[in-house]
DNA sequence: CTGCCTGCAAATAATTTGCAAAGTA
DNA sequence: TACTTTGCAAATTATTTGCAGGCAG
């Protein structure tokens, strides 16, 4: 939690209790979320809360590193706690089960050529997997 | 084309005359749309035409492979032509600029350890980046 | 003919936006 | 205090659905 404050810090967002609780929240779950869910969940420790707020500061948190965008079929956006611990290049693989998060370092796509002339700018890696507890 | 035509009687879908205009759109353009873009093209032609329809045939040919889905920042789904040969495990690079769609057939991901115990079973990636006349 | 396709109209529902009040540093 | 952040209400807009008539095989 301690790092993902100092984050905030660096990035100058500031340190609001429905940003700290997004956060633990994550770190609670262990999962992808909805921002419904979210959303949901925040409402049980404030009385006062807002979809769009949430809305923004998963945006936010997701801008800087914090967060990660999870594509799922249904076409709905979720996110989920980067758990990197440095900012190298990486990406992700989910449990489609449990929700759970993974970490895959082993990315040499940028070394990779491709046919047709293409420059590679970017990619999106999205890896939809099984979990050492659900397989 | 011909070959779209036959994939599509495999399917058992019919080949009407929206659906070869959304193919033969494809096949003239050489990059990817949106599909409120193929519906504006598609009117051209024919006077009578809907939205639904071209939301409908996008999703029907994207299932039977000849289409594939594009995903882009602004959170709106793209279609564009796949112009794989095979059925064979592929992916796609797309030009950020023009729109041009190139393949991507060395994928080694399924080789690939996870860490923390992960099997993958399925992969989304998509390349992004400047084609040859682009550059 | 028979069942798939289509257009139309309307519904869904996720995500955004504007703005004034409240909170952080 | 100065600038973010938040809640509220309302808008936006891509995508979907139901249904009756039309068309391909």
């Amino acid at each position: 939690m301690e790092e993902f404050l100092k984050k905030l810090k660096i990035n100058k967002l500031k340190c609001t209790p429905k940003r700290k609780a997004v956060i633990r929240l994550f770190l609670d779950e262990k999962r992808y979320l909805s921002p419904d869910e979210i959303f949901s969940l925040i409402k049980k420790e404030f009385k006062k809360a807002s979809l769009p707020s949430v809305y923004r500061n998963l945006e936010e948190l997701c801008d800087i590193g914090i967060l990660l965008k999870v594509m799922r079929p249904d076409r709905r956006l979720y996110y989920a706690l980067c758990g990197a611990k440095k900012d190298a290049h990486h990406h992700h693989i989910i449990c489609v089960k449990c929700g759970k998060i993974g970490e895959f370092p082993d990315c040499d796509l940028f070394n990779k050529k491709v046919s047709g002339g293409f420059k590679i700018l970017n990619h999106f890696l999205q890896l939809d997997g099984l979990c050492k507890e659900c397989r």
